[in-house]
RNA sequence: GCGAGCGUGGCGAAACUGGUAGACGCAGCGGACUUAAAAUCCGUUCGCCCAAAAGGCGGUGCGGGUUCAACUCCCGCCGCUCGCACCA
């Protein structure tokens, strides 16, 4: 009897499949046929190092991954590095490392905790994206997007970092913070390079129904995102000028309820007469003032200031509305105006209720009283029927929009339009650390693309952090060159590129990494892509996601790949649950790790001060509050398979799932019962297709329950129900340890079981099952066996459990041949003693009998 | 505010298209082995009634409904989580 040694066993079998070379994905050409399965992790930004949080992502892609390669697909499992970004230039500054060798040092440091975790990874395949063979590929694309018309300059309002110094894009702005740095975002002009996704925004939301493998949630979310809404576009006339206001609205059925018109307190407009208004100027002040964060814009007043202006009702000449300016009006979305119509809109309705402005109801509930019916108190904002609308009048809100929208096209006022939420990425960031804008600015022949024969434009590696702001700007010669135009002096584009690019075509990359002259092979981009099973966690659901989509189809558009021909990179999509711990504080406020503490009499303590700890919340694993389990030191204390196991074991896969250490124990304890059983079954175990000997009773019954476990678990990884797929794995076991005796058949169906457990725990416990794999006298490794199949006559139940209901209630069981007749059944069930009993004195009014499942017997 | 999801034992959770609620794990309890502990193994565990067994009653956040049958479907509440946030 020998005890489970995971510290000899695991490095063992790592450096055996290594030798091997079987984790390494086939060319189309080495496939012969095979069909191809692209399994990919979301990258990982190389911060440091690895804790077993980490691992649960990497082991779910891992399982899918194993798991198809024993069903005989081509599989491509790589990783890489999302490389770049400001972590790398702060370190630089606090700790005066370059940001390159502070990056390369870490993924030094995590690739060797990845390797430890024993993926089915190829590593030959790996890419980091500040490695300028990777960035070079980037530039390319990026001019020739450029030549697309999908890249250009413009100056725009910016969400400014000031903590950062630097430009973040809508989507890196949470709740009016920078999602980086948390400081409030300030807004700058500034020219920006701009990705033209608007140009796709009606794909980027029509395939969104096309992607049925996605969550819905995630699905939602970019649809949102994306915003789109449609409505009319038209102009109000300014009383005594030739000026116009111009304005969206997506209910111009209620045109005739307006009550006002309101600008943005950036409009031109409404800046135009600050000039001479001071109270305007005031309120333009003012709105410049309000935060953007959730709790402001949650107290945030509405508040105006009459501009002084009239203009004219399209419909009506004669009808002159007041503009005002407003705090609630968008500058960025839609026109920067609107007209209010309080009666059927909620903040138009808080509006003119301060200012005392006519509330007018001209949409009419269905089934209520035009007589009775008042907005005074709430706006009705629903559909109905159009009323106190003239030629709209008696038309349900739908076809009095239509009508609305071509009575302003008669007039020459405005048109259907649509609109989007969605803006163009601006990608231009002030920073060293990342990929560079490969353009040139030159006096006389302004803005030109880097000649592509000078690509890679490499970052200088002789760079200071000394003061804030971009080091590539501050550096004395890389900037200057000859225009590639007119030969004169210029200067490099010193902005690089939102590390959000970088990431946004790697899975294409990953095709055929190590490609010199172009991004990828077309043909092999072809044959791998899209990516069959993306695993990630949801707060990519919109950036990450959204520009990974926009990029494909440039990329498709540009010539670079054919397939997806959708556009579409990834077919399905699994966002997984975070791992949660504890957190820890010592008496002092510090937050402690979990070994610097220790549970003693059932309370936990600070094992420095032996004073007791503050237990706080239960939160997804962070370095900033310590609730880290250390990778390395878990692997060396219980092995790299009982972390992959225990990640996946104890919660669905899509859910948060606790680090504890009875879970660990839980773990750990299954990975030693099942090697105490497979070395002391002591003998090879039949071969697949080997005949069994005739058997009945236990043997036989552990026979049928092993067939069934292979099908359930085959399921339930189909279907990203590892936990369930482990409980049965579990309850296999139970059947093993159960199932005495030495005899012809015991040893046969033991054998047999502890086979198909070998190889249903291999996607999830490599290590262990290799080395079981091997006890059992098979080889080379069961990583590379075929996935075993369940023999169907043994799965199949020729005898069925039927519980027997009366009214509805459980009452007895019998036992019934499957398939049986409903006759026959229904003469069981009335029979049987228990069940007379409860209807003894009754009268059967109905028996439902439910083939293979229930009998319910309806009597009263 | 709008949208989505979730709510099941002491805990994490199972339950396929409505068909035996609580699989499996953790913790607990009892036992075996041990001088003892650890480890391991065996048994047991939703609550209530009954001395116990047999058995019965109740039970999936709350209240109603549909159905022979509801964790599952419908309506209305309550609570939690996430996303969006003045989008005209």
């Amino acid at each position: 009897m020998s005890r489970y040694n995971h510290r000899e066993v695991e490095p063992k079998w790592r450096e055996r499949w290594t030798r091997a070379g079987i984790d390494r994905a086939l060319s189309p050409e080495e496939a012969r046929g095979k069909p191809k399965a692209y399994i990919l992790e979301m990258f990982p930004y190389p911060s440091g190092r690895i804790h077993v949080g980490h691992s649960r992502n990497y082991a779910m892609g891992d399982v899918i991954a194993r798991f198809r390669r024993a069903n005989g697909y081509n599989v491509l499992h790589p990783m890489g590095w999302d490389a770049f970004g400001l972590p790398a230039e702060n370190a630089a500054m606090e700790k005066g490392v370059h940001p390159k060798n502070w990056t390369y040092a870490n993924i030094e440091a995590m690739r060797g905790q990845l390797k430890l975790l024993g993926l089915a990874i190829d590593w030959e395949r790996e890419l980091a994206t500040c490695d300028p063979s990777y960035y070079k590929h980037q530039q390319t694309m990026f001019l020739a997007f450029w030549k697309k018309g999908l890249v250009y300059r413009k100056k725009q309002k910016v969400n400014w970092d000031p903590v950062d110094q630097t430009v973040l894009a809508n989507e890196q702005v949470v709740d009016g913070k920078g999602w980086r740095s948390g400081a409030p975002v300030e807004t700058r002009e500034l020219e920006q390079w701009m990705f033209r996704v608007t140009a796709y925004a009606d794909d980027l939301l029509d395939a969104i129904g096309s992607l049925d493998k996605w969550p819905d949630k995630v699905r939602l979310m970019q649809s949102n995102w994306i915003g789109k809404s449609h409505g009319a576009r038209f102009k109000f006339d300014i009383v005594d000028s030739e000026a116009k206001i111009d304005v969206f609205t997506t209910r111009p059925d209620t045109l005739f309820g307006a009550s006002f018109v309101a600008l943005a307190p950036d409009h031109p407009l409404t800046k135009e007469i600050a000039l001479r208004k001071p109270e305007v100027a005031q309120f333009i002040e003012a709105c410049a003032h309000l935060g953007t964060s959730e709790a402001d814009i949650e107290k945030a007043e509405k508040f105006g200031v009459d501009l002084g202006l009239k203009v004219r009702h399209p419909f009506d000449p004669s009808w002159e509305l007041p503009v005002w300016g407003a705090n609630f009006v968008l500058s960025q979305y839609g026109t920067g105006a609107l007209y209010g119509c309080p009666g059927h809109d909620e903040s138009d309705h808080a509006f003119a209720s301060k200012y005392k402005l006519p509330i007018l109801p001209v949409v009419l509930p269905p089934g209520a009283d035009e007589a009775t019916f008042s907005v005074a108190q709430e706006p009705f904002v629903g559909d109905g029927v159009a009323f106190n609308s003239k030629f709209l009048d008696g038309l349900p809100s739908r076809e009095a929009i239509a009508r609305a929208i071509a009575e302003l096209e008669k007039l020459g006022a405005g048109e259907a339009t649509t609109q989007w939420r969605l803006r163009d990425w601006g990608v231009s960031r002030q920073r060293y650390w990342g990929c560079p804008i490969p353009a040139i600015h030159c006096a006389k022949c302004g803005v030109v693309p880097a000649p592509e024969k000078d690509l890679p434009v490499a970052l200088p590696e002789d760079v200071k952090f000394d003061k804030p702001g971009n080091p590539l700007a501050h550096h004395p010669t890389w900037k200057q060159v000859d225009c590639p135009q007119c030969g004169g002096k210029a200067e490099r584009e010193t902005d690089t590129l939102d590390t959000f690019v970088d990431s946004a075509w790697y899975f294409a990359r990953f095709a055929d990494p190590q490609n010199e002259a172009r991004p990828f092979d077309k043909k092999l981009a072809n044959y791998w892509l899209p990516v069959d099973q993306y695993v990630g966690g949801v707060e990519h659901a919109v950036l990450h996601l959204l520009y990974a989509r926009f990029f494909t189809r440039a990329m498709r558009d540009c010539g670079y790949l054919d397939s997806p021909a959708d556009g579409e990179p990834f077919k399905s999509l699994f966002t997984q649950g975070m791992v949660v711990h504890e957190t820890y504080k010592s008496a002092s406020g510090q937050w402690l790790l979990p070994e610097e503490t220790e549970l003693k009499d059932g309370a936990r303590i600070d094992v420095a001060t032996g004073q007791a700890v503050e237990i706080g919340a239960i939160e997804k694993m962070s370095k900033s509050k310590k609730n880290v389990v250390d990778l390395d030191a878990f692997v060396t204390d219980f092995g790299a398979d009982v972390a992959r196991w225990f990640v996946l074991s104890d919660s669905p896969p899509e859910r948060d799932v606790e680090w504890t250490a009875s879970g660990v124990k839980g773990a750990w304890g299954f990975v030693q019962r099942v090697w105490t059983l497979v070395d002391a079954h002591g003998r090879p175990a039949p071969e697949p297709d080997e005949a069994a000997p005739a058997m009945q009773g236990e043997a036989h019954a552990l026979r049928q329950l092993a067939h069934r476990a292979i099908q359930h678990v085959t399921a339930d990884i189909e279907h990203f129900r590892f936990n369930v797929a482990v409980a049965k794995c579990y309850e296999l076991v139970n059947a093993i340890a159960k199932l005495k005796g030495d005899d012809e058949a015991a040893v046969f169906a033991r054998g047999e079981a502890l086979r198909i457990l070998t190889q249903l725990i291999s996607p999830f416990m490599p290590h262990l099952a290799e080395e079981c794999w091997e006890r059992l006298g098979f080889e080379p490794f069961a990583a590379s066996a075929p996935w075993p199949a369940a023999d169907p006559e043994l799965a199949a139940r020729n005898t069925v459990t039927l519980p027997i209901q009366v009214n509805g209630k459980k009452r007895a069981e019998i036992e019934a041949a499957k398939g049986a007749a409903e006759a026959e059944v229904r003469e069981q069930a009335l029979q049987h003693p228990s069940v007379a009993q409860f209807l003894a004195g009754q009268t059967v009014r109905k028996v439902i009998v439910v083939q293979d499942r229930i009998v319910n017997i309806v009597a009263n």
